[in-house]
DNA sequence: GAACAAATATACCGATTGGTATATTATTAT
DNA sequence: ATAATAATATACCAATCGGTATATTTGTTC
């Protein structure tokens, strides 16, 4: 008796075994070649789950994009106060070799970079993901303000913002160096914007 | 008496049409056909001129690179202190419709995203950028220093990289988003980092 | 286990890819 | 002005592109 259909599995096959290939080789970097080396299967069985290239590339954005959050829901989860949640971006970014982060490093960074000229569906996807994220941190900003373990006149959508672009704009130099000390540099700086944010 | 010879204005000529092309579409997503029609030049012309198109993007990436970085210098020309022309980087990127910034965004941001797992000529090419505009950050902050404008205490290359992922970052959120009120949100959090440098 | 349906594989399509050998045209030096 | 040279255009290459019609295999239901 199983529930889950066949079709369903190997969408989820296609989608965990090619997630890492267009978050590494970008939506024009990846062929649909590269789909079938990767799963070993052909394109008659992806073309029978998925209607094109650009829907395998949605889901595979979609499953990247959970698969941070998942860990940083996680991480969280051990956290008490909205303070040490917020701290949780510094910790896990930071350790993020001890993670199962996607292959290819952060999806919306990849995602939004290539696509927002070219590609409005997969922006969108993008934009969604960063406008969720920003209202996840906004969440925690506020209820450590009605907690008062952070200062009421903080203007939580800035520090939201400011923090996401430090984290997207040091993933991207450190990648493209190679220099994991700049990375390290920049966390301390978002540290150090979260603690000056206490009463 | 021309001095410069034909081919290197051509080569110029190329370089000039297709910048855009290859900032906006990206390396993999740039065809040789996108070269001919934006040049209306002939294949023959352009292998004439450049060995393949992987030399045209690097090309087009120094190009792209040079537009910005002119840009900044020539506002950074029009001030004095050390703390003025850091501020030179949230005046002139705030306003950046103002200036003949590249077509594309950022070239640093396109060519490290795309290119740092799958194509390392580009990746140097970005990663060499990053490290001379950090270069050029650090020398802003320590003549500050020098010169008594800025806290001696300061850790000019924490500061030089977090100006930059911040700037860097936020050119990706608000390019995938549309919105603009988020760069203006985090333009203010580089302004104010800068400020406090202040002694 | 037979009949049916669903999923996968095979074989192919025209269009486009990056690149090249060669013919033609334009430039330059004498 | 002419001859040599340099630059550009033409015509082509095999390989690969995304996608599809159809045959074959597999899973499911009775």
């Amino acid at each position: 008796m199983n529930k889950i259909s066949k079709s369903e599995r190997t969408r989820e096959f296609i989608i965990e075994r090619t997630a890492g290939i267009f978050n590494t080789k970008g939506y024009a970097g990846t062929s649909m070649a590269d789909l079938t080396n990767a799963t070993k299967l052909t394109k008659g069985s992806i073309y029978g789950n998925f209607e094109n290239k650009e829907e395998v590339a949605l889901a595979a954005f979609d499953h990247n994009w959970k698969t941070v959050q998942d860990i940083v829901k996680s991480e969280m989860a051990k956290k008490t106060t909205n303070m040490e949640q917020l701290l949780v971006y510094v910790s896990t970014y930071e350790g993020f070799f001890k993670y199962p982060f996607p292959v290819g490093g952060c999806p919306i960074l990849n995602t939004a970079t290539e696509s927002d000229d070219t590609h409005p569906a997969l922006r969108k996807r993008a934009a969604d993901a960063l406008i969720s994220w920003k209202n996840a941190i906004v969440r925690l900003v506020d209820r450590g303000i009605s907690a008062g373990e952070i200062k009421p006149e903080t203007d939580a959508e800035q520090m939201a913002l400011t923090i996401m672009a430090m984290i997207e704009g040091v993933i991207m130099i450190t990648k493209a160096t190679g220099n994991t000390n700049y990375w390290h540099k920049v966390m301390r700086s978002v540290e150090q914007l979260i603690l000056d944010l206490a009463v």
